[in-house]
DNA sequence: TAAATAGTGTCTTTGAGACACTATTTC
DNA sequence: GAAATAGTGTCTCAAAGACACTATTTA
């Protein structure tokens, strides 16, 4: 660094300009019983007290010297703040974290000018969320039951309004996994580590909601290069209705599907 | 809102928090003389002072009581200031602007903790810039120039460093722009309102880096439903080597790509 | 035995890519 | 005329989806 440099460093006055606060908000989803879900909390505090809302909450800047906690640990951390899941949880390893994206439209949060980075998580099936930190309640909820229409809006007299604007970061993170099933193999992100065909198509009918072809869905899965790779092994099928014992995977080591898997219902391909 | 809420903003104090600056920075990128390029500036103060890197700059956040620009806007803003293309010129009309990702790591910034959101814009040929703003130069740079690795990282003795992690957020846009052109119509955002088949595929030609070839090329535009419309004119061709006159079109109504036109080279497929 | 499910075989249709060819233009 | 290019025809191969079928399990 230059002595201009660092004149200009000392003089540097942060405070200066009007505050921005950033926080960060986490679409977690998973599969429960069948259904999507993502993980909702309940707000103790106003604004929006009593609402459910994303978990998220303000990152811990640090000083110009550091010490400030970078995005994604954020999203970890408040993850398990408000759900009362220990980072270290076994869980907590296996999930998927991606950036969603950032929302800092003027007056979405009440209070003062608040931009959110949001992330994606993909989880397999949790145990029910304990409530923590700024949360009253937490709870995996089925998106079906929050009525959101493509556009990210809940139609009025929704029995379950989300606070801010997460509605629409809702909307963007469902459309995202939606997409990325298509093309990589994060599916496997919501199955335990083995897991079978049949598991693995029932979160894609889970997430795309709508039923998939058995058969074609299972030599499609085997025919792309690295995603899934048999441990030899067979499932002991508890509580199935019939049929045959379904065999073991793991997630193969591709990071692309190629050719990708894609959504049959493409009737609207937006124009 | 409650009484109970209203007291809970009225005590509320933003200034209690560490301070967290939020940036946007702008990844443009138009074909110039055939090449890819993007905008880069060449910053007038410290830090970086005189290195190469990305438009941008400080959103203004306006008080609690609003007045604050959208992060959007600031990028429009931020791309107009520094490079004296006004912000109502046509050419920005005709901009195509994409939100890219945010990136917020302790001391990416010497000076504070600095949250940049990140945008992505595509534009058809456009002027060269004249620097304006905190910006010393200006310059539509070929990304070939750059030596950027797939790894956004520039090896060392790279004639042109950007500054910040300006090299990780270029890499990044880079790499959507090129996926982007597989499944959006995007590519004619790389063009003027009226362009013929062959200048689309130099616009693919440029942003993938690879031949393609002209006669599939050509039919498999015209059979994707809603990518571009005839408009029954004929290019007046001005210094072509030979050959007929292509035929003129429009961007068409579709906003997704389907089938998609994959890219060839997809040998890697990422393991 | 009946019903459900795992997994495979096979046929049809679509689309991607290779190659060839004609027509049109510039040098 | 030679070279380059726009645009089309045609063939082959890969892959998606429909349908059928067998084997295996539960109720």
């Amino acid at each position: 660094m230059t002595r201009d440099e660092a004149g200009f460093l000392a003089s540097y006055d942060p405070r200066a300009y009007d505050p921005v606060a950033v926080t960060v908000d986490v679409v977690a989803l998973t599969i429960r019983d069948g259904a999507l879900s993502v993980l909702l909390v309940r707000r103790a505090h106003p604004p929006f007290a009593d609402a459910w809302a994303l978990p998220g909450g303000f990152v811990v800047a640090g000083g110009a010297d550091g010490g400030g906690e970078d995005l994604p640990d954020a999203a970890v951390r408040e993850l398990a703040e408000e759900t009362g899941l220990a980072a270290a949880d076994a869980a907590l390893d296996r999930l998927h974290l991606e950036q969603l994206g950032t929302y800092g439209a003027p007056g979405r949060d009440p209070r003062m000018r608040v931009v959110s980075v949001a992330y994606l998580a993909f989880a397999p099936a949790l145990p029910d969320p304990a409530a923590g930190g700024d949360a009253a309640d937490a709870a995996w909820t089925p998106v079906a039951a929050l009525g959101l229409t493509a556009a990210g809006a809940q139609p009025p007299g929704t029995t379950r309004p989300l606070a801010f604007d997460h509605a629409r970061i809702l909307a963007d993170g469902l459309e995202r996994a939606r997409a990325k099933l298509e093309y990589t193999p994060l599916a496997t992100a919501f199955c335990a580590a083995e897991f079978t065909i049949p598991e693995l198509r029932a979160v894609y009918e889970a997430v795309w909601g709508e039923e998939l072809h058995a058969g074609n869905f299972h030599r499609k899965v085997l025919s792309v290069p690295g995603f899934v790779e048999g441990t030899g092994g067979t499932s002991d099928a508890p509580g199935r209705r019939g049929g045959p014992r379904p065999r073991l995977y793991r997630a193969g080591d591709a990071r692309l599907l190629h050719p990708a898997l894609l959504r049959p219902s493409r009737e609207e391909e937006v124009r």
